[in-house]
RNA sequence: GCCAAUGUAGCUCAGCCUGGCUAGAGCAUUCGCCUUGUAAGCGAAAGGUCGUGGGUUCGGAUCCCAUCAUUGGCUCCA
């Protein structure tokens, strides 16, 4: 519905003439009002009862702010190409007619070709224009999001034998991670009233915040959040494109009218960021998904292609989570999140790719510090699909080498047969998946994806889904929990030293230093290690004290001893005591940890003293 | 989205229940002193629309209502 709405001194109106047949009947007669707000309406296509109240309301809500109290309804086929039927049209006005309270309205006849006279007051807010759609009033809710909670699920706990017990009959003892995910997932209990420690640490290290100008959900990444970001990033997307993946861009929104689109929307869980943009109605990518499959079916492929794989490291994906649900980097509305597609000609083929991309997933979390005792594995699928291939889900379990949650579902409702999940079983008992991938049978068929097979028949490929590593943020999320639960247990927290902002602090006792030190540091940030100085006028302690409040894993502190030895002075945060080593071999033990890692320079002045204060 | 709690200086918090001087502290910042040996050297200054809007009152950070944000629970995911 489109409202012109115009705060009047006077309009005079005559009807001339039946426009349509559908016109009302009346007695055509001159009508003048004073001092009251017109509103011109245009019924769409799609309006309804809900669509004519919350016009009513709007309506109702700026005549307030104006302190007027009489509205004519006058229809205005004009101001739309997308028309309603007339008989549409007229309820929905008769129904508006109705729903006004407290006002005094009027209504102007429908279908009459009428002349008019307006004189439109000059306050500011006297013309106002207004679309009113059926999603303002009712969320677009997908048919999945909607129907998610009437699937029936089947949970067991899967042995390494391959054998599926339930819960009742599986001993978590020595599973505690294992049984917090089963409860998390299946009986829906958690029970914490603390906030969780990573979002304190993302502030204190000055790597994230909320972003109060944005929606919820969406963080800013001070320079430190960026660079570890960006390290992740460049650490996935290159196991990726080992991995025999090609890096694509798509667009990150998308015309909810497509055909493909319009299907999709209702086989993916996920609520969407709506953009309405000259007449389009847009939504933002909840996943690289639609990008991916639009490209790839204009792809003339053959099965002597396939696997075929395409990824993209999505910066952003949106989803626009109920609120509640955010929280620090565990949940957002905006994320990153790499994600690989593999085109398969069939399910064997589809299957050996999941193998791959499981080891895959597995070796990519180790690398970014979490490791098996960190993530519990769950798998589901639908009762026909396990019976058919009960050996590849056993092999997967086997893989993980540890019990594996198993949901499975009577029928399948979702686009896929299959979905592993590797979860992250935080401090306070919470599950978040980080890696996933689905064996995907439907939208090779929505998309239009062909390719020819050995018979020169066009085939539907099915689709891997895969995330290696899961949103980057999550992984963030991730390592400050489990940092977090290092502190706790007393444990001194850190990052794995490829993703730390600082590598190596700098700290010249003093000011006569500063050139022997700034001439070390030099050498080693030649070595393609973040080096930075330490140059306040502070005492040691205090400086050393900074810098391992930063976590910074090795601290040189440069005095007269250090100048006339050939040694450097290490205080490693690892180690409790501070040691001597040649420069050599500190480079070198640096270097055997960063070694198979991308490299980003220092993303901060090298210079303490030249830094703000970020966060205390 | 629903229910609950919280929102005071850049950060962490006190003050609120029981309304009344100029709204306090520590850290951070700026300036000055100190010139430094491995987790906080000393002093001073500056810094606040008490989340926002409305109400009650002679008077609101304090009581009431609405709203926004955060956190927790429900629900949900990468």
């Amino acid at each position: 519905m489109r409202i012109l709405q115009l705060h009047c001194d006077e309009i005079e109106y005559t009807p001339t003439k039946k426009e349509i047949s559908a016109a009302e009947e009346i007695q055509p007669e001159t009508k003048r009002f004073e001092e009251i707000v017109v509103a011109f309406i245009a019924v769409e296509d799609g309006d309804d009862s809900t669509v004519a109240q919350k016009a009513i309301n709007e309506i109702q809500d700026s005549m307030k702010k104006v302190g007027c109290k009489k509205l004519l309804l006058y229809p205005y086929a004009h101001l739309s190409s997308n028309l309603a039927s007339p008989s549409t049209a007229l309820s929905v006005l008769k129904q508006m007619e109705s729903l006004g309270t407290d006002l005094e309205i009027h209504r102007a006849p429908f279908g009459w070709t009428k002349s008019y006279k307006v004189q439109v007051k000059g306050h500011p807010l006297a013309e106002t224009s207004k679309i009113i759609t059926k999603e303002r009033t009712e969320e677009e809710t997908s048919e999945a999001v909607k129907s998610e909670s009437k699937i029936k699920s089947y949970w067991y706990i899967m042995e390494l034998d391959g054998s599926m017990k339930k819960f009742s009959d599986f001993n978590f003892a020595k599973h505690q991670n294992l049984e917090a995910l089963a409860k998390y997932e299946s009986v829906k209990k958690r029970s914490v009233d603390e906030a969780p420690p990573h979002v304190s640490l993302m502030k204190k290290l000055a790597i994230a915040d909320y972003e109060p100008a944005s929606d919820s959900g969406n963080m800013r990444f001070y320079p430190n959040g960026r660079l570890i970001k960006s390290q992740i990033e460049r650490y996935v997307t290159d196991r990726v494109k080992d991995y025999g993946g090609y890096e694509v861009e798509t667009p990150i929104m998308y015309d909810s009218h497509h055909p493909s689109m319009a299907s999709y929307f209702n086989r993916f869980p996920a609520r969407q960021y709506s953009i309405n943009a000259e007449g389009k109605h847009l939504f933002l990518r909840f996943a690289a998904c639609f990008g991916q499959f639009l490209m790839v079916s204009d792809f003339q492929m053959s099965y002597k292609n396939l696997p075929y794989r395409l990824y993209e490291l999505t910066r952003y994906s949106f989803r626009r989570e109920q609120s509640g649900e955010l929280v620090g980097l565990r949940r957002l509305r905006a994320f990153t999140m790499p994600d690989c597609h593999a085109f398969c000609r069939d399910i064997p083929q589809a299957i050996d790719e999941l193998k791959t991309r499981f080891d895959l997933s597995k070796d990519v979390l180790n690398n970014l510090g979490l490791d098996d005792n960190d993530y519990e594995m769950a798998i589901r699928f639908t009762e026909d699909f396990y019976k058919e291939h009960k050996d590849i889900v056993h092999e997967l379990v086997k893989k993980h080498g540890k019990p594996v949650l198993v949901e499975m579902w009577k029928e399948r409702f979702f686009y896929y047969v299959l979905k592993w999940e590797f979860n992250y079983i935080d401090n306070l008992g919470k599950a978040s998946a980080l890696s996933t991938d689905q064996i995907d049978v439907e939208n090779g068929q929505r998309y239009g994806i062909e390719f020819v097979d050995e018979n020169n028949k066009p085939q539907h490929p099915i689709i891997l889904h895969n995330s290696p590593s899961g949103a980057v943020e999550r992984i963030i999320y991730a390592l400050l929990e489990k940092a977090a639960s290092d502190l706790k247990r007393g444990k001194k927290p850190h990052f794995p030293l490829w993703l730390a902002p600082t590598q190596v602090r700098v700290i010249p006792i003093k000011e006569e230093f500063l050139d022997y030190a700034k001439n070390l540091a030099n050498k080693i940030s030649e070595q393609q290690i973040r080096v930075d100085m330490d140059d306040r006028n502070e005492s040691i302690g205090k400086r050393v004290r900074d810098a391992e409040k930063e976590w910074i894993r090795y601290i040189l502190v440069i005095g007269e001893k250090e100048i006339n030895s050939k040694n450097i002075n290490i205080r490693d945060r690892e180690q409790d005591q501070s040691r001597e080593a040649s420069y050599e071999a500190f480079i070198d033990e640096i270097k055997k940890q960063i070694s198979s890692k991308p490299f980003e320079k220092l993303n901060a002045p090298f210079f303490l003293s030249q830094r703000p204060q970020i966060m205390v």
